[in-house]
DNA sequence: TTGAAAGCGCTAACAC
DNA sequence: GTGTTAGCGCTTTCAA
């Protein structure tokens, strides 16, 4: 069913139909009712491409994922598309796998499919491949991670100062000596954190000890190896992971070494995972605003979108802590969930 | 840039430029050569609209999520964007926070953008909208729950069977009164399970007791909370709940209570969520086949959209049994991950 | 092997 | 207030 057919029925131009759908005020209310109603009945939808190719515009948006089992990335994706369908737009999720290639392969492909803007999470692209997108005009958010010299729009973590305000509780809490799980991806953002842990150090007198920061891989497998790799040299009072997932692992190792968290030694994590207070025991970590942070990159994709620029380009959030069972703090335990 | 100036630059006509896109065959190869090399300078990218207004296809599909919060729904939807996306078919991915009207709404849109397929995952719709989506000509795959009567193509896990086997398997190590958390939704699913559970108490001479068998919503939460109720009537050896989550719930809530697990109170779930062999104790679990789901379902979808009919329309997968420490099963130990 | 031109379904400028 | 018509960028038939 397409628009002339629709007219003849109606007795009028295709004109005048385009007129109800695009500017209704200009036709008479009674040429109006009876269009209305002819489409009505033939539940007639306009052809997508057809409004395309005259307005070049989709209402729809793409959002690149790192990974889609990872309930965080998630959290953010569905702050992004509660804002997306309250503007009536609808929403490409690309699952990457972490993997450059498929990255780029997929934000070709949004663009290809004329996407009215892209947020990019964690995005592996360097400054090249940004400013190719740019090139092709089309409005771009990043979440997280990014070149330090980027000029596009992001919402970020302030990572730093979360580990660093970490780092100091265990300090506060008694512990001395602090492994430092390194995860190998977010890469920037791991990288702020260790520099959050080193400054708070130094700040309170310690150096730290180089054969306690170890890389590893983001994962529960990668916390469990890790840690089993530090503790067979020297056991920390407390550990530090750049993940919730490295910290799981962390803890199933000690666990499985015949060493009792937190008694033995203190676990906390980064960023508040939902299953981090349902594990034994709870775990204390940084609590990032996922969903705010999908819902602030949205706002400000959807004002470049509308061709509004914004002086706030580079949202810094600030994170929260979450003092739980697992870093050995007797004393703030009502603070649990 | 458009197919009329990349035409001017090679000095042919646009028909010429459009057959080196789609019919190379058919053109000289001395002439093609050199209108490859002015699309490849020019980085031209046909325009999307106006190829999708003569083609009428948009080599995309769309999935409807439930909720992208639950690893297994996003598992799903990961084996079913791995198909599509060799296939060179990109996903729309739509979160309907297990809600009806946007569900609805979600497929709507998805049917206007002219999506080629879709993918419904435990869909609330009912046979009327269902026929609906079928009027309009595009093929549609359910995955798990849906009215018994449909004639739609779907991918389903027998869940009855599944939760069969892990009564039985509880009766055998000696259980003898199980309570049963029935989950909210998926709502078909749940009442398989229940099913499940009273035939092989039957069979096992035993007679349920109703009150036992409580509704809960599908959350840890929920579980929590029907279990507080459960113990709070009378102690049962063992618990069933129809999803990992309650499941988590309840050990949370017996915890509480002052229980141990699963020396007091035996505890099996259902989906095997990738936390639950991290969890205090490891979870006794179904496991069931969540990419394998995903990916039969967008192979079924694929050959709906190639025109191929499939004789095997309703594939009805057979979930799998993890034994762990949870319900208590002392022997088979090994088995743990 | 190539080009001219009609047409896909819609929008909007222009004329009445 | 409404109709006529030229495009939007591409594909494809028909002729050459």
């Amino acid at each position: 069913m397409n628009i002339k057919q629709i007219a003849k029925a109606a007795g009028v131009s295709v004109a005048t139909v385009s007129r109800v759908m695009n500017h209704p005020e200009t036709v008479a209310p009674k040429t109006r009712e009876k269009i209305e109603r002819v489409m009505k009945e033939a539940e007639y939808k306009p052809n997508w491409f057809a409004q395309g190719l005259n307005f070049n515009k989709t209402k729809t948006i793409g959002i690149v994922i790192p990974h889609m089992l990872h309930s965080s990335y998630m959290e953010i994706a569905g702050g992004v598309e509660e804002v997306a369908r309250m503007k009536g737009y609808i929403t490409f999720m690309c699952n990457v796998e972490k993997d450059k290639k498929m990255e780029r392969e997929y934000i070709s492909q949004l663009i290809m499919r004329r996407v009215d803007g892209i947020i990019l999470m964690f995005s592996s692209l360097d400054e090249q491949h940004l400013a190719q997108i740019d090139s092709e005009k089309v409005p771009v958010v990043l979440i997280g991670e990014n070149q330090e010299n980027s000029k596009a729009c992001s919402v970020k973590v302030d990572c730093r100062d979360g580990a660093g305000e970490m780092i100091a509780h265990l300090l506060e809490v008694g512990h001395r000596s602090i492994g430092f799980l390194c995860g190998s991806d977010p890469q920037q953002e791991a990288k702020e954190m260790l520099t959050g842990y080193r400054n708070i150090l130094k700040a309170s007198g310690l150096k730290a000890d180089e054969d306690m920061i170890l890389r590893t891989e983001n994962s529960i497998e990668g916390g469990y190896i890790s840690t089993k790799k530090l503790i067979a040299t020297k056991l920390p009072d407390a550990i530090f992971a750049t993940s919730d997932e490295i910290a799981y692992g962390a803890i199933d190792a000690l666990k499985d070494s015949g060493y009792k968290v937190p008694d033995d030694v203190a676990i906390a994590g980064f960023g508040n995972n939902r299953m981090s207070n349902l594990i034994e025991p709870k775990l204390t970590t940084v609590e990032l605003p996922f969903r705010k942070m999908g819902i602030y990159a949205a706002r400000i994709l959807f004002d470049l979108i509308d061709g509004e620029s914004r002086d706030d380009k580079q949202i810094l959030l600030r994170p929260r802590m979450r003092i739980r069972k697992s870093c050995g703090h007797k004393e703030r335990i009502g603070e649990m969930f």
